[in-house]
DNA sequence: CTGTTAGCGCGTTCAG
DNA sequence: CTGAACGCGCTAACAG
């Protein structure tokens, strides 16, 4: 029985060394037995010392296999030309920076819990997303799933519920009767324009991420909303995602091409304010003089970049932190609450907002 | 045998409905099989079909057992504060923007070879980043490795090489005869000074990152050859790592307190020249007219945020995508050559440099 | 207190 | 062309 060919000391080593059973040195590893009375204190330490000494570690795949567990969670990445992102001539692709929050905050969350974090397949080129994430759920791959941006015609939580995967909704589900955590949307259409109306705009131009997608979906229900209150009717300008390739700046290029300059502009991202912020600057427009800028924060660091700039910080971290603990806890049997959970975003005021230019 | 209480079918269950053993069915899906010969064309027809019916798909934890194989690359971020990182008040944490860059390229080169991505353990307080590595690669969790910023006296592939888990280095290796790709941090150092003094610069300021680092030490080296060979000796100021938190800004409003400001600046990175350009704003001094600024590119869609900045591209995502290919191959056994490749960088030159002002 | 036994689900001989 | 049998490494009941 004895195979020293393998570098990695199995359990079997240990305990022949040792002079016990395997599953003695199991019990005792995975502390399933109170000293000295389900095992000798003795034989405990002198297994102890042999694993450590042999540098033990239990084979993942066996130990899934047997626990029926993975310790690990996936996170749904669509990043499908249509989807999300626009993979580059030299065979790379380019992540949403706000993936980039989303990530590190996920890892780092579930880490604590012990539980890995698993990028799922990406889509690229003729590979269907959502085939690859059912793919990774029915193999048990992992034991539970994160997915986010979600189109309002999104068919995986179905799909998830029908494989038994258990799963938390980064944003807004359009399935009712699920786990999800997001950023209240609604109210960053609502107090974008809230806000800018506040200062005295009464002509605002608004950019919306694609209404395909919850998130602009219900920004544009926020959006409506406040239009309707501050009876901004003929005041606003509105624009999303189906109309321009490279955000707010192409759109902005052409709009200022034109009369009747808005007061106030609110862009879809950081990506939109920065070329908002461009095409201001080469039309020669002072911000906040002569127009006002604001977006959403998604990225942290954008912050460091653009410390003057006024945000909605939509709190990406936070959001993707409290889905990892639900997910945890999830998976850990704790019962969670099956409904939505929207966090408010805040607003931080800085420079590049201010009173509308006196006509 | 049957047992219906689980969502997902089993080898054993397709076998059942067809009418065959197990093997008969894990043959005829996984191919090892010639039709008409070795396997009935219908009772291959059968097979096929019924597995598609039941939505069958093998359970990789006893996949990954039985072939030895898990499919899982893991890239380790070491994210503890003495590293790379620092973690936030919320519980979040930041990223540094280069890792965006390479987590997308990694996971979109690995899909290809139809490997996953797992980011490895983040440190956090408390934890070891090398224990959480040897435990990842001792548990058998991946098939390979891709390790990242590299210090100058890094365990790792020392560590790595003895548990006998294939691995690339990103970056340069402080130990020969590993796979490692990177960038050409010598050349970095180099040609940022060579292109400073060719378009007639005599006082630059050269930011660096830490010496711990290889990339740190390799670019200081060429620093020096090029400060050598351009006689820019007392010309150059140098700063690393060592000297300032928050990079080039807080270090540059302190140095602009001071007279005799130099005529071009070259920052660690991207933060790094956002933070000197907003010292050299807040100093009221223009770019490139006062001052010339430049950086490397290390995520590409700050090329967007900031179009007009001159930048050493170090591209970060072929690197990246180059490690991918080594590590996927490697892992298909293929022999791959022990060495560094080192990427050179490209010059993009654009507006924030020009010739220094007369004086 | 300890060892024996039986799986977990799949891949792979090896006789028939 | 097919099915029985064994092993991957570990966990968990169940006897002693």
């Amino acid at each position: 029985m004895e195979k020293s060919d393998s570098l990695v000391a199995r359990l079997e080593d240990v305990a022949a060394r040792v002079g016990v059973s395997r599953s003695e040195v199991s019990r005792v590893l995975n502390g399933r037995v109170r000293v000295g009375k389900d095992v000798g204190a003795a034989t405990r330490e002198r297994i102890l010392e042999a694993a450590r000494e042999m540098n033990y570690r239990p084979h993942r795949a066996a130990q899934s296999l047997a626990r029926g567990r993975t310790d690990i969670a996936a996170l749904m990445m669509v990043i499908d030309r249509d989807w999300q992102l626009s993979p580059f001539s030299n065979g790379g692709l380019e992540l949403s920076p706000h993936y980039h929050e989303i990530i590190g905050s996920l890892t780092y969350t579930l880490s604590q819990y012990g539980i890995h974090l698993l990028l799922a397949q990406c889509g690229g080129e003729g590979s269907d997303p959502v085939a690859a994430m059912e793919k990774l759920a029915r193999t048990r791959s992992c034991d539970g799933m994160i997915i986010t941006d979600m189109r309002v015609d999104d068919t995986r939580p179905q799909i998830l519920e029908e494989s038994g995967l258990p799963f938390v909704v980064r944003g807004s589900s359009p399935k009712a009767g699920v786990v999800a955590v997001g950023m209240d949307n609604v109210a960053v259409g609502y107090q974008a324009v809230k806000y800018l109306h506040s200062l005295g705009h009464r002509h605002i131009l608004f950019y919306n991420i694609g209404l395909d997608l919850m998130s602009g979906q219900r920004r544009f229900e926020g959006f409506c909303q406040a239009r309707e209150e501050f009876g901004l009717g003929s005041g606003i300008e509105y624009y999303d995602g189906a109309h321009h390739e490279n955000g707010a700046y192409e759109a902005l290029c052409e709009r200022l091409k034109c009369p009747n300059i808005p007061t106030a502009i609110f862009a879809e991202d950081e990506m939109g304010a920065f070329g908002a912020l461009r095409a201001l600057s080469e039309a020669g427009l002072r911000v906040p003089e002569d127009v006002s800028v604001m977006t959403c924060l998604n990225a942290r660091f954008m912050r460091q970049v653009a410390p003057n700039l006024t945000v909605l910080n939509v709190r990406q971290s936070e959001v993707a932190a409290q889905a990892g603990h639900l997910l945890a806890k999830i998976l850990q049997g704790e019962p969670v609450e099956k409904q939505q959970m929207l966090l408010p975003p805040l607003l931080e005021e800085r420079g590049s907002t201010g009173p509308p230019a006196r006509r």
